[in-house]
DNA sequence: CTTGACCTTGACACGGGTGTCAAGGTTGGA
DNA sequence: TCCAACCTTGACACCCGTGTCAAGGTCAAG
C-alpha cells in the first residue's frame, strides 16, 4: 500500500509515517514511480510506533526494542546478536522497569487521593449543614 | 536554601529549577536581596519532578498531579477542589494506567526475546561442535 | 576596596516530534 | 486532454526541556 493509505489506516500523518522511516523505525520498498510502498508488517509496526511514543519513550529507544517486537510468528533472528546487543536490551529492559514502577507509584498516589475525596465527599453528604460556608449568604 | 543549594542536592541545575518555577512545579519566596529561597519540601518536589519527567511525562501532566503528590503527612486540601478537578485527575490516572500497560506489555515481550536469545546460547554451548561458522578458518 | 562566588533576568540555540507549505512528478478518470 | 488526487523532497516554524552566554546586582573574605 502506498504511504496514504498506510498512514489512513494507521490514524497519523504522512508527515509522521515518512519521519518514523528516516528514523530507521519501518521501512518501505519504492514502486517503479518512486513511491513508498508499505506491507502489513509496516501497519502494525506504525501502530506499535504510536503506543510507545504515547508512553513517552523516544524514537531512538523505540528502534533499540523494534528487534524484540516481531509481529506474530516471525523467527526469532540469532545471527547478528552481539554481546553488546544483549547488554543494551537488558539495560532497555530495567529502565522500562524504572519507568513502570514511577508510573505506578504515582498512579496509585492519585487513585488514593480520588478517594480521600470520595471520603470526604460522602462524610458531608451524610451530614447534612454543618456550617458549610458556600459563599452565598445565609438568608 | 537558595538556588545554588538546591540544585546541587537535588542534582538538576539550576536552570531547571527556575524552569520548573516558571512552569508552576515548585515555589519560593524571595530574600531581602531578590534571590529565591527554598524550603525543604522544594527539594522533595524536584526530586519528584524529576523522576516524572524522566518516566516520560510534561510538565503539565505533573502540574496536574501535584495535589495528590503531597509529601508525608500534609494535610489534603478539600477546598477549592471542584468537580472539574476531579474528573481530570481521573482521566489523569487513567491515562497513566494506559501507559502503564502499555510499557508493561513491551517490557515483557523484550524479557521474553531475552530469554529466547539465552535458551538458544545454552542450547549452542551444549552441543559443542555442530558446524559452527565463526569466520575463522579451521586448522 | 577589590575579588570571587553567588544570584538576577533575558536571550539565543539545540534536538525531538509535528504541522504546514511550496514546487514539482505521476496517474486515473471526465 | 486536462483536472484532481496522490506522491516526491525540501524547507520553515512550532513547542518542550535544556544548555549556555551576557550584563548586571549582592555579599563575604582577603
Amino acid at each position: 500500500m502506498r504511504i496514504g493509505e498506510l498512514a489512513a489506516r494507521a490514524g497519523v500523518s504522512t508527515r509522521q509515517v515518512r519521519f518514523y522511516e528516516a528514523s530507521g523505525l519501518i521501512t518501505s520498498t519504492r514502486l517503479p514511480n518512486n513511491y513508498r510502498d508499505y506491507d502489513e508488517v509496516a501497519l502494525g509496526r506504525v501502530e506499535q510506533i504510536r503506543e510507545l511514543l504515547a508512553a513517552g519513550l523516544s524514537t531512538q529507544v523505540i528502534r533499540a526494542l523494534l528487534p524484540c517486537l516481531r509481529s506474530p510468528r516471525a523467527p526469532i533472528v540469532f545471527e547478528g546478536v552481539t554481546p553488546e546487543t544483549v547488554a543494551a536490551l537488558e539495560r532497555e529492559r530495567d529502565r522500562l522497569s524504572e519507568r513502570i514502577d514511577v508510573l505506578t507509584r504515582n498512579r496509585d498516589a492519585v487513585a488514593a487521593y480520588l478517594a480521600e475525596l470520595r471520603r470526604h465527599a460522602d462524610r458531608s453528604a451524610a451530614t447534612p449543614a454543618p456550617a458549610r460556608r458556600t459563599g452565598r449568604a445565609v438568608p
